[in-house]
RNA sequence: GUGGAUGUAGCUCAGUUGGCAGAGCAUCGGGUUGUGGUCUCGAGGGUCGCGGGUUCAAAUCCCGUCAUCCACCCCA
């Protein structure tokens, strides 16, 4: 083969791109009936943009270029900044809460392995304007009203909540320094993926003694709010983050999607930037990278230079999502086959002129209507017919004889041209 | 960037000790004398990832290289 494809990137062809809009129809569907209007960005931005809220080191993973003018772009590796960047210059004209979706192609120059490719789809909800936590609980129900929509249940799916300033103030309060906070947070974020005496080697690498990690152990585990709130008693800003996690939790329950969440303080996220709740969707089965991810991050469009104003989102990769929906026999069938409403045959080709002119009546009026370009006997249309999905096929058997043929039940009836016309090549009204 | 595995037809894969390149599915064409899906016959399709070496002879053995997958690092 003279070519191939780039490294970690897909084709679509047909069957998979049905499969491709399958899950982006239901991200679009889902985002608009909560409330979310969809935006979209330039595919490229300036390098400075991706660099300002994540720093330096991030360029590493950046498809990056030189434009004619010397100017330093990137494609987008994340749609948020882009996001805070659209907000940040309307911020005074646009009526809050901000609820907006985007369904980003985004890039990323990380080596390609299960579940993580260099160019993939990215369902991002976000609210921006509200500090209040309802709209957390907003975007968490969100996630699990579009699990719940195709098909994915409590028992195969979980939102794991934690806290980013309750576990701050933990840390503090067993005795941790300002200066290694951040270190810890990225010790913690990667408990849940190794084992107790890792982690215990790796805290201790970052200077916590064992007393320090007992303690941030027991505060992890906790189970509840209220078992949260003495493990954590006194600490500074313990009892805010408190109140507000119970309120989420609650809010979840109320909106019926209690069953989907749990609380969890071993989710820590990896970058810095969070400031207050934070979640990560995972599969039960724990085979699986997170499916999806997010969190307040109420700097960020200060950030990007523009006023504090706080934000809450997720985001949802399809190439996880696909892998679970693909390994639990979520996709449904009929996305296996293309799909035609009507195949319409000749009787004899002297008819052919009538196939044309039925048609193009069909599809003027809305239907998805096609033919065989060869004429050949009926028997062998109909296979056609089939073998092109259609759920019906029209026989042509005169000027003024037609028999409509449904292919799944073999029943056919006879009806003049006339009336096939009036039934099925008027108008599709709109629903 | 590091480590492991795998590269044979569009796809999934056989290919014995080195001895003519194979199957199923898919595609295309024909048949069942003209109403399909499951039947039947046939055809096309391969630089055996690429380059070199050993050999009378390499898909097979050796060296190199590229690609893909999996894991590590990282994960917005």
């Amino acid at each position: 083969m003279a070519f191939q494809g780039v490294k970690g990137t897909r084709d679509f062809y047909p069957d998979v791109m049905r499969l491709r809009n399958w899950i982006s129809d239901a991200w679009r569907r889902v985002s608009l009936r909560n409330g979310f209007e969809e935006y979209d960005s330039p595919i490229f931005e300036y390098l400075d943009l991706f660099t300002a809220k994540s720093g330096q080191e991030i360029a590493e993973q950046l498809f990056s270029l030189t434009d004619r003018g010397g100017r330093n772009l990137a494609i987008r590796p994340e749609i948020t900044p882009a996001l805070a960047r659209m907000v940040n210059a309307r911020i005074n004209a646009l009526p809050r809460p901000i609820k907006w979706f985007s369904v980003p192609r985004l890039c990323r120059a990380e080596n390609p392995q299960k579940g993580r490719l260099r160019e993939f789809f990215q369902w991002n909800i976000d609210i921006i304007g509200s500090d209040d936590v309802l709209a957390d609980a907003e975007c968490v129900f969100v996630a699990v009203d579009f699990l719940r929509e195709v098909g994915l249940s409590p028992t195969e799916v979980q939102v794991r909540i934690g806290s980013r300033p309750l576990t701050v103030a933990a840390l503090r309060g067993c005795g941790v320094g300002d200066d290694a906070i951040d270190k810890a947070l990225a010790v913690l974020d990667k408990r849940a993926k190794i084992s107790d005496q890792e982690f215990l080697d790796a805290a201790r690498k970052i200077g916590m003694d064992d007393a320090q990690v007992q303690a941030i152990m027991r505060f992890q585990d906790c189970a509840g709010v209220a078992e949260l709130r003495r493990a954590v008693a006194g600490a500074e800003g313990a009892g805010e983050a408190c109140d507000k996690l119970e309120r989420l939790m609650a809010c979840l329950q109320a909106m019926g999607a209690g069953d989907y969440c749990t609380l969890d303080l071993r989710v820590v996220r990896g970058l810095a930037y969070y400031t207050g709740v934070v979640y990560e969707v995972f599969d039960t089965g724990q085979d699986l990278r997170a499916i999806a991810g997010g969190g307040r991050y109420d700097n960020l469009l200060a950030v990007l230079g523009g006023p504090q104003v706080g934000a809450t989102g997720f985001g949802m990769g399809d190439v996880v999502l696909g892998i679970l929906l693909e390994e639990r026999g979520k996709l449904p069938e009929t996305l296996k086959a293309a799909s035609l409403d009507v195949f319409v045959i000749d009787d004899r080709p002297e008819l052919a002129e009538l196939v044309f002119q039925t048609v193009g009546a069909l599809r003027r009026a809305g239907r998805a209507a096609d033919f065989s370009y060869k004429r050949q006997n009926v028997g062998k249309q109909l296979k056609e017919a089939n073998k092109r999905g259609a759920r019906q096929a029209v026989i042509i058997k005169s000027a003024d004889l037609v028999a409509l043929k449904d292919l799944a039940t073999g029943e056919q009836a006879e009806m003049s041209m006339t009336e096939f016309q009036e039934k099925y090549c008027s108008l599709v009204p709109k629903p």
